[in-house]
RNA sequence: GCGGCUAUAGCAUAAUGGUUAGUGCACUUGGUUGUGGUCCAAGCUAUGAGGGUUCGAUUCCCUCUAGCCGCCCCA
């Protein structure tokens, strides 16, 4: 860096430091407080690393979900991670935590306030809006998976970078697509082997929920002296989160509190009678869950969520998603008025569920031939081979980055491979091949021109078209 | 954001206020020249970071960081 200044000063003066180092001091380094406390790079906290060893399981979820979207013909859509603030700020609701604590929100260099994505509805709204959406054939069926962020508190399958898919449905107010959202949310958990049921409520629009906030607040504050701190919170701020209190006090108060569902209007309470009935129809396990509200403030009349059926406790991870209705959302962001249900799921959780369940991806196709090479003669005449063996279907497995025989028999002992390929300085030349059976040891040389066949013939008994699996 | 517990190598673990921090798995190399599975040998890699007490700390104390658990919240 110090080269762009005069080539040389005469006099003994030093490029002074702050010339001379202008990357590194665009951005303040302050690592006295954070991190920085190891030779060893260090991961941000409630950040990791999905490791190889952990991507199969991570696949039969991503499958199963691009499988299912595909055939309730739901198109995807990739969102940028990154949304201007105001889009969070605008749809989620001010007093939600999500928004006040826990959103990644920064100054860009061209001084707009950002935000990392808490979720992914909102920018689908967003975008909806402005392709012109409303134009296409409604419902516009929208399907995403991609990571979120949110400054929360790490836990066990908890992470501040965690990801989601999500399935949304513009356009159409029918009960009838929301309850299909039921039935494709509960399909994925379904084709995972997973045990899922379904919570359900309606929390109805704005209007009637303002007037059964009111009555509810009323009732508390005849007990107030029953609540906790927490509980007393949230009657102050957010007073439809009590109903989900796990206060045994405020459980029992409850029971005598004002149901929402008692003042739904006629229109609100018609249609949750009908998403009941089409998901009743569909033989969906679920649940009327009174208590069930959801964090986020765009929700309207049918709110759900996807639990783990043999989950004893209440525990905080058994919601593995949920989802619900948002008739306001898309007019909140400026757009036409605009009915859209939907959900999303966690895929961490589902994942861990998969684990404690035992439910295990396939097993990677395993190689049967194990190449290994002598000297770079055979390595050249190897790596075509190697692409021979793959076009007609057998997989094979090498250790170019070895050189000892020795070594490499040691990898193909591991991997566990029935036949074992060895080409020398002598093979090459003579045009051969050595098949060595790693059960027998026997060996044979064939014409390096049949191998492939040879070794076809050889395999007979092995599964060759076991479905391969990433 | 609040509270509790924890922190030894890639992983799993042992030990200690005092000379080389032990073991297993894994990994690398070797046990002659081009042959694996067993075996043997060697090597590699650790006390999360900073500070304090002490003649001396990995061990005791404090702070920070991270992980786990509970709360909050949520997926």
């Amino acid at each position: 860096m110090p080269f762009k200044k005069k080539p040389v000063a005469p006099k003994k003066v030093v490029v002074p430091e702050k010339e001379a180092t202008p990357l590194t001091t665009a951005a303040p380094v302050t690592d006295e407080s954070e991190g920085g406390n190891s030779k060893n790079p260090e991961l941000l906290r409630g950040f990791r690393d999905i490791m190889p060893e952990e991507q199969g399981k991570w696949n039969l979820v991503r499958d199963a979900v691009r499988r299912l979207a595909d055939a309730y013909s739901f198109d995807r859509i990739d969102l940028p991670i990154l949304e201007r603030a105001d889009l969070f700020l605008r749809t989620l609701g001010k007093g939600t935590d999500v928004v006040e604590k826990e959103m990644y929100v920064f100054t860009d260099p061209s001084n707009r306030s950002v935000a990392l994505r808490p979720e992914a509805t909102a920018s689908a709204a967003r975008a909806y809006i402005n392709h012109g959406m409303l134009d296409r054939p409604q419902p516009v069926k929208l399907w995403y998976m991609g990571p979120m962020f949110r400054h929360d508190r790490p836990q066990a399958g908890r992470y501040r970078q965690f990801y989601q898919v999500g399935f949304e449905s513009f356009g159409v107010d029918e009960p009838i697509v929301d309850a299909q959202l039921i039935v494709i949310g509960m399909q994925i958990f379904k084709d995972l082997g997973l045990d899922v049921k379904v919570q359900i409520n309606s929390i109805g629009t704005s209007e009637c929920r303002k007037a059964y906030l009111a009555e509810l607040v009323a009732y508390f504050r005849q007990h107030r002296a029953k609540l906790s701190e927490d509980d007393k919170r949230r009657l102050q701020k957010n007073p439809l989160r009590i109903l989900d209190s796990k206060e045994e006090a405020t459980k029992e108060l409850l029971e005598g509190a004002p149901q929402i569902l008692d003042w739904l209007d006629e229109k609100s309470k018609e249609h949750f009678m009908k998403v009941l009935e089409f998901v009743e129809e569909m033989e969906i396990p679920y649940q009327l869950n009174p208590y069930l509200v959801r964090g986020l403030d765009y929700y309207s009349h049918t709110v759900f969520e996807f639990v783990l059926a043999d989950d004893t406790g209440d525990s905080s991870q058994a919601a593995l998603g949920g989802g619900g209705r948002y008739d306001g959302l898309v007019e909140i962001l400026g757009g036409r008025p605009t009915p859209a249900c939907g959900f999303a799921l966690g895929l961490e959780r589902i994942v861990k569920a998969l684990e404690a369940k035992g439910i295990n991806p396939p097993e990677r196709r395993q190689p049967v031939v194990f190449f290994a090479q002598l000297g770079d003669a055979a390595r050249r005449v190897g790596l075509k081979l190697f692409e021979e063996f793959r076009q007609s279907g057998i997989p094979v497995a090498e250790a170019f980055g070895k050189n000892a025989l020795k070594a490499q028999l040691e990898a193909a002992n591991k991997l566990g491979v029935p036949i074992t390929l060895i080409l020398g300085q002598k093979e090459v030349l003579d045009g051969t091949i050595i098949v060595r059976d790693m059960e027998s040891g026997a060996q044979e040389i064939v014409d390096v021109k049949k191998a492939v066949s040879i070794v076809q013939r050889k395999l007979v008994p092995v599964a060759l078209d076991k479905p391969a699996q990433i």
